[in-house]
RNA sequence: GGAGACUUCGCCUAGUCUGGUCUAUGGCGCCGCACUGCUAAUGCGGUUGGGGCCUAACGGCCCCUCCCGGGUUCGAAUCCCGGAGUCUCCGCCA
């Protein structure tokens, strides 16, 4: 949600974030008229209503002719009241709608465009020579670790089995992200996966992603795509201590309903429409966003590294920012089968957008309250099975265990099952 | 699933029966000042949040806000209806 102060005192630069991002200018001024008329039927409603008190509080010790005088004029005003009250409402809610439909302003730097002008702002690590790679679900199968026939069996198209070292391995990596981000201070968090939908507006995911979420019809609550939703939503409402940012690093399964992505990574545990994630997520001030975000970065670049993947970093391009994002950072892990980046790492800064529309907020020097900044930023899924699988394989099937995970899963290689 | 109790300005709490003086009580916490060799203690004052208007600013005036949404009424924290949440007991089940 947009800062209409912000609006008000400087159009221009939310029509210059629309213009970067390729979307609609003309609703900027849709919404300076909305916030306009909003404030003359406030100032209606307040003198009448201001008059009606006034009037309310002579009752009381008003006798005989004044008190018939007072109320015939009191009962005029009750009705004035009323239909100026509902004006006041008629011009809120235009007024929301408006200010729900604009993204967040984008953040100066960020490239211009869509999809595919994103900018690659680093290669990391050596990508492994490989003859004739095996995809991750030709290893998979034969280190019998995910079982994707008796997943569409169970539960359809897109949904699988994590089944012996697979499932070793989705716990060991989840788990060395877990600690990775212990270390620097997150406090863990197992949140809900079923929210309510007010979770899921505030987080900005039923705006053009409506459609990508499940929803649960007869309890109206929506299963969550990324614990970012009930992370956000664990402090709404709330006034916080941000001398430091809060973080916190959720670990929960999620869910994706994939719709329109038919054709697109059909195969294997590309695109699932459940899997398990541990995400980052930050509350800090405004001024302390653009660093948490650097950092956050830096901290899905550690984890890359421990399990030594080759991968390039994108500065997402304003047209592909999603409704809440400022600025957008992904990490792309190399694929040798299919000799391209697919992304393993998403973060995001959503500056006050998020805690504007979940209402949260924190005290500044002079006590005054102040919108926080969100950030979120994924440190593992089970998607990262795949260029973990791909990158160490070897010439007969077998798969090398990272040093880091080595731990976890309790071997250095994964042999193939007979 | 059934029955009951409860939800008040950061936290706790008075007020709701009997509508107007609630412009919401008190305590804790927090902030400021005074006192004190320092700290502590004490005293005095301030302290819900959101919004509108006026102002260069300091500030001032006003509206909303007693879980949420309706209703009754000239007037609602207070009465009525609906909803949400918390707790207790019962039932059922992991």
């Amino acid at each position: 949600m947009i800062d209409l102060r912000l609006l008000r005192e400087n159009p221009d630069v939310v029509r210059a974030s629309q213009r970067a991002r390729g979307a609609s200018e003309a609703i900027v001024d849709e919404l300076l008229d909305a916030d306009e008329r909003r404030r003359s039927a406030v100032a209606r409603f307040e003198s009448l209503r201001a008059e009606q008190k006034q009037l309310g509080k002579q009752m009381p010790k008003a006798t005989g002719e004044e008190k018939a005088a007072l109320l015939a004029r009191t009962k005029e005003l009750a009705a004035e009241v009323k239909a100026a009250e509902a004006a006041v409402t008629e011009a809120e809610k235009r007024l929301r709608s408006l200010q729900l439909a604009i993204p967040n302003l984008v953040e100066e730097g960020a490239p211009h465009g869509g999809a595919d002008d994103y900018v690659v702002l680093r290669e990391v690590g050596e990508r492994p020579a490989i003859d004739n790679p095996r995809d991750h679900v030709q290893l998979a199968e034969g280190l019998r670790a995910i079982d994707i026939e008796r997943g569409a069996k169970a539960s359809g198209s897109r949904f699988y089995y994590l089944t012996g070292v697979g499932a070793l391995l989705q716990l060991g990596l989840l788990q060395l992200a877990v600690n990775q981000a212990l270390q620097y201070g997150f406090t863990p968090v197992i949140p809900p996966t079923l929210v309510k939908p007010e979770s899921m507006e505030g987080t900005g995911f039923l705006g053009e992603h409506a459609s990508e979420v499940y929803r649960l019809e007869a309890d109206d609550l929506y299963l969550v795509g990324t614990s970012e939703v009930p992370l956000a939503a664990y402090h709404a409402d709330e006034i916080l201590e941000l001398d430091a940012p809060i973080r916190y690093v959720g670990w929960s399964s999620c869910y994706r309903r994939e719709a329109g992505s038919y054709g697109k990574d059909v195969r294997g545990i590309i695109r699932v429409h459940q899997f398990d994630k541990v995400e980052m997520f930050s509350f800090c001030r405004p001024e302390q966003a653009h660093e948490e975000h650097l950092r956050f970065l830096a901290w899905q670049e550690e984890m890359l590294a421990k399990v030594e993947i080759p991968y390039r970093v994108i500065d997402v391009a304003a047209g592909d920012l999603g409704a809440s994002a400022a600025r957008k950072y992904d990490c792309e892990a190399w694929l040798p089968s299919q000799g391209r980046y697919l992304e393993v790492t998403s973060t995001s800064n959503c500056t006050t957008f998020q805690a504007r529309r979940l209402n949260i907020r924190y005290r500044d020097e002079s006590g005054k309250t102040q919108m926080a900044a969100t950030l979120n930023g994924t440190l593992a899924t089970t998607r990262w099975l795949v260029p973990i699988l791909e990158n160490h394989q070897q010439p007969d099937g077998s798969v090398r265990v990272p040093k880091a995970l080595q731990p976890y899963v309790g071997r250095e290689v994964l042999e193939p099952q007979r």
